[in-house]
DNA sequence: AACATCAATTAAACCGGTTTAATGTTATAG
DNA sequence: CTATAACATTAAACCGGTTTAATTGATGTT
């Protein structure tokens, strides 16, 4: 690969006057111009990225962050990382999303300042290493939902209102007439479901109805969502233990619960209601019957954390800013009121 | 941030030293190594990501080319990602998703190699810049998809085998005693709806059919999938052409014609049946009815092509190689064999 | 003619690491 | 007790850009 210095040379000129050739930052004459452009296109000539980051100190590259072990990207997480590219593309920036094992960033080899401008932090955890060990040096970052009590303050952040949706969606419930409403929660490492649940026992105290902690599940990180809501289903059935609705953490979740449901012979939702959080996809409406769910509007979440990066890395001095963005219930046809059996 | 400089006076050895305790490159002393450690924490001291790159000229970073326009990840691409993001974390590589406008690269300002180590490019199409312009020098390069002609003996790639199974699905449809089969294959730009298109073909002529040419639509790039398959829908029906069934290029399309075929007051598979290509959600069962699909194994796609190009990138002679990745129809509920109404 | 102004250019320093070649120090063999 | 190998360390060069401060030369002013 042909350096600038080639270039130079070939053209007779200065490093320098190359450099501002093609960095625009300071005028070359029409004729240098011209003669350094044709060199660089015969040497098929390209600045060095590194070294030029090396230099001025910016890699308009922001780094995505998923928490700790090797996760997938969900339905949840490709809305969201389509809203953060669109911000990207309009305005220079490319993604870089960081999937490091631990036991590969632990090696001494392997430490090093993370080659972004800014990053945004996806599914904070009550206790977040990822978080812990921030310090004032590292690059500017943006969580995407609540982050660790403590640090609330002192990180920006984009979220939705879950405590509000999560008790909205209860109360919908209750006045169905629910009241043995099984809720299907998110791993409970993930500060979401310490919100949520927040939001599900509000709603009973609203209505000075008493909270039924055994009906309050949290998922296991080792099993997949279709899997949990399945096994939920059938284990609290076998047990025995009554209810007559469902909240689910994903629509994922809630298929597992329509599957159990058919295996059961159960009818949703005669005799289950199911709603669920986080539906970005655009088949709950193909469920059947089609499935009551909460949009979270997750591109929106990823457009604006990327937007408050991008503001941040330009001027670090911006008031640290908390954002909610908008979510909404869509009732379609999974929930009954509810009138006993017989 | 402090620098390799510092730590090194603090520690009262050259910088060459330090490099060797971080790096591990070299030995270092027990006690040194103890010390420098030390004053680097103090310090809050971490290599510099771009100051190392630049000298060992390896970034640990594979790049994904999405196509030119500022185009969104689908259901497809999402498990595609979810492959090469596996591989990545298994091996210490870091994922930069290349998002920029033509117009921003077409900048000169802008201009600049690439900062990876390799290259996975999405969607290759008939006329495609981004490969066109590839250079000896440019990092080596895995497509996903098959590349324009001419470039396939020269360009490493991973595909399915698109024509076999276009071929597949319409045999499928034919010897359930369909004639008229609709094809909403994808855009014309890419190289697999020529592929694909080449097997619908042949399954006519290995019955001695004729094919009908009208019945092969091309996605507009303007148009959403869910539109496109609704939209053509209701105009192969208000322009009175029969077809019998329908192949579409992905789960979102065949959704789209099943709202098509609910407003028409078809029924699905009675009237028309349905087979899409690109079904990686978990969600065709959920269809009413269940759609069959050819499940093209994404993951797999994108596991592939990391690990061929991660093998590239340690030894750029090995040769050019060409990976076929298993596809499967799967049956569901949303064909029928084909009986003239009354 | 002497002096100030301004634009274009350059040599050299710099960004923060790695690497080479040389040096000093200690252990091992003859 | 040397000769030699092996090891730890360092100074200096290097990676390929950008930037600063100085220089040159052209233009304009009085």
């Amino acid at each position: 690969m042909a350096t600038i210095e080639d270039v130079a040379k070939a053209a007779g000129v200065s490093k320098g006057t190359v450099s501002n050739v093609f960095s625009k930052k300071r005028p070359a004459s029409k004729e240098v111009t011209k003669r350094v452009i044709e060199i660089a296109n015969q040497l098929n000539y390209k600045p060095n990225y590194w070294a030029r980051t090396l230099a001025i100190k910016e890699t308009r590259i922001i780094g995505l962050k998923m928490p700790g072990e090797n996760s997938k990207f969900s339905q949840f997480h490709l809305a969201l990382l389509n809203g953060v590219l669109h911000v990207c593309y309009e305005n220079g920036y490319r993604l870089l999303v960081n999937t490091l094992s631990p036991e590969f960033q632990n090696q001494i080899q392997n430490v090093s300042s993370d080659p972004v401008d800014g990053e945004i932090y996806l599914d904070p955890e009550q206790n977040d290493g990822r978080l812990d060990h921030r310090t004032q040096s590292d690059p500017p970052a943006v969580v995407i939902g609540r982050p660790p009590r403590g640090l609330e303050s002192s990180l920006c952040y984009v979220d939705n209102d879950n405590e509000a949706t999560a008790e909205q969606v209860t109360s919908y419930l209750l006045e169905l007439g629910h009241r043995n409403i099984l809720f299907l929660n998110t791993s409970k490492a993930r500060t979401v479901s310490e919100d949520r649940k927040r939001g599900y026992d509000k709603a009973f105290i609203n209505k000075e109805l008493e909270v039924q902690q055994e009906l309050s599940l949290f998922k296991q990180i080792d099993i997949s969502s279709l899997l949990y809501g399945y096994q939920s289903i059938k284990e609290m059935d076998s047990k025995r233990v009554p209810f007559s609705a469902v909240i689910t953490d994903s629509d994922k979740v809630a298929l597992g619960v329509y599957r159990a449901a058919i295996d059961l012979g159960l009818s949703i939702p005669n005799d289950i209601s199911v709603v669920a959080f986080s539906d970005e996809s655009i088949v709950a409406p193909e469920f059947a019957p089609p499935l009551s769910s909460v949009y979270l509007n997750a591109e929106e979440l990823g457009r604006e954390a990327a937007r408050i990066l991008l503001e941040r890395i330009q001027d670090n001095r911006v008031p640290v800013t908390h954002h909610i963005i908008q979510s909404k219930l869509v009732i379609r046809e999974s929930c009954r009121r509810w009138q006993p059996h017989d």
